[in-house]
DNA sequence: GGTAGACCTGGACGC
DNA sequence: GCGTCCAGGTCTACC
C-alpha cells in the first residue's frame, strides 16, 4: 500500500544533525537543512517520479530534538511512495548519509586520531549519486563558496524535475547530456565549466567514464592510485577535484589541497611562507593519520568554522550560503 | 617536468 | 549605482 512515510534504521552511533551537517554539500541545493527542527529536506529521483523527502531523527517525547545515537530516521515524502520508491529512497538516503559505513571504520579513524572520539564525528555526508558528487566538485573549483551555492541552485532550477511540493531535484546525467554548453552557461552561470559538465554528463549517461565503467570508480576493490589517475583524466578534474571525489567515494588517504588548506596552515597551524610551501607542509602535517588523513584534516577545518560560526547544524543555508568564504576568516 | 596565462563569476572596493 | 580588481582550480601552450 503506497504511503508517504517510512522508517530507516541507522548505525548505533549515528546522529542525524551531526552526521548530515558534516560536509559543505549539505548547504548545496537540492539539500536543505532546517536548523530549527533539525530536519534534512531532499528532492530525490524515485522510480515513480520525483519526490521530496523530509528526514528527521526524533528524540524522546520530552526532548524531541535530542535523539539518542542510533535512533531510526523518520522519513516523510510529499507523495505516497510505492514499494519500489521506498526501496530507492532508502538506498539514496543510505548513500547520502553513509549509513553503510561500518562502526569499525569510524573506530579505526578514532583510534588513529582520538580528538574526535568524544564528539563521535567521523561520517562525512555526500550526495545520493556519484554523478552529483562529481558535478558539485566541479562547481566548487576556481570559485568562492557563494558561486558554488548559486551554480547548484540554478542547475536544479533550470534542469531538475519538480516534486509535488515544487522543489527541484538535482538534474540527471541524461538531462544535462542533452543540453548545449551555452545553455548551462546562460541559465546556470557555470562559466567555462559548461562544456566540461556536459561532457561528464554524457559519460555518466553512457555508463562509462573515460576507459572504465562508472561502477569501476565506485568499486572498493579499485586501487587508489589507479582511481586517482583515471579521475584526473576526466574533464574539469585536476589534483584537487580528484582528491575530493576520492574522499566522497570513501577513500581518505589524499588531501584536496587548495587555498583553504593554505589558510588553515597559516591561521591554525601557525605556518608561514609562500602558499606552495605551506601546501606541502600541510600535506606532511597530516601524514601520521595515514588512511584517515582527510578526515583528520576536514574535522580540524570544520572545528575551526564551528569556533567562528557555531556548530554546523545551527547554520542557516541561505545565510551561510551567501557569506561563507574561507577568505573571511 | 615546470611555469605562465587564460578561463568566468561574484564579491569587495573605490568613486 | 557603476566600474575595476581580485580570488579560485584546471587546462593548454610554451620553455
Amino acid at each position: 500500500m503506497p504511503t508517504p512515510r517510512l522508517t530507516i534504521p541507522v548505525p548505533t552511533d549515528f546522529l542525524l544533525h551531526r552526521d548530515s551537517c558534516s560536509y559543505g554539500y549539505f548547504l548545496l541545493a537540492p539539500n536543505h537543512w532546517h536548523p530549527g527542527d533539525r530536519r534534512l529536506d531532499r528532492a530525490l529521483h524515485l522510480p515513480g517520479g520525483p519526490a521530496l523527502v523530509r528526514v528527521r531523527q526524533p528524540g524522546p517525547a520530552d526532548c524531541p530534538l535530542r535523539p539518542k545515537p542510533g535512533s531510526p530516521l523518520d522519513v516523510r515524502s510529499d507523495r505516497p511512495l510505492s514499494a519500489a520508491d521506498r526501496a530507492a529512497a532508502v538506498a539514496l538516503v543510505t548513500r547520502m548519509l553513509r549509513l553503510d559505513e561500518s562502526r569499525d571504520s569510524i573506530r579505526a579513524f578514532h583510534a588513529l586520531d582520538p580528538r574526535w572520539r568524544r564528539t563521535g564525528e567521523g561520517r562525512l555526508c555526500r550526495s545520493p549519486s556519484f554523478f552529483e558528487d562529481v558535478v558539485k566538485t566541479v562547481t566548487s573549483c576556481n570559485v568562492g563558496w557563494p558561486s558554488t551555492v548559486g551554480m547548484n541552485r540554478r542547475l536544479c532550477e533550470a534542469f531538475g524535475e519538480k516534486t509535488p511540493s515544487g522543489v527541484h531535484t538535482f538534474p540527471t546525467p541524461s538531462r544535462l547530456a542533452r543540453q548545449r554548453p551555452a545553455a548551462l552557461r546562460g541559465r546556470c552561470g557555470v562559466g567555462y565549466r559548461d562544456a566540461r559538465i556536459v561532457e561528464l554528463a554524457k559519460m555518466f549517461a553512457r555508463g562509462r567514464l573515460g576507459s572504465h565503467p562508472v561502477a569501476w570508480y565506485e568499486d572498493p576493490a579499485t586501487p587508489d592510485d589507479a582511481l586517482r589517475e583515471a579521475l584526473i583524466e576526466l574533464p574539469g578534474i585536476g589534483p584537487y577535484a580528484a582528491a575530493n571525489i576520492m574522499q566522497l567515494l570513501g577513500r581518505y588517504t589524499l588531501l584536496p589541497l587548495d587555498s583553504e588548506s593554505v589558510r588553515h596552515g597559516r591561521t591554525v597551524l601557525g605556518m608561514t611562507g609562500p602558499a606552495a610551501s605551506i601546501m606541502k607542509r600541510v600535506a606532511r602535517h597530516f601524514e601520521p593519520f595515514g588512511e584517515h588523513r582527510f578526515r583528520s584534516y576536514w574535522f580540524e577545518l570544520l572545528g575551526f568554522y564551528a569556533s567562528k560560526r557555531g556548530k554546523p547544524w545551527t547554520w542557516k543555508r541561505d545565510e551561510v550560503g551567501a557569506t561563507f568564504t574561507a577568505a573571511k576568516f
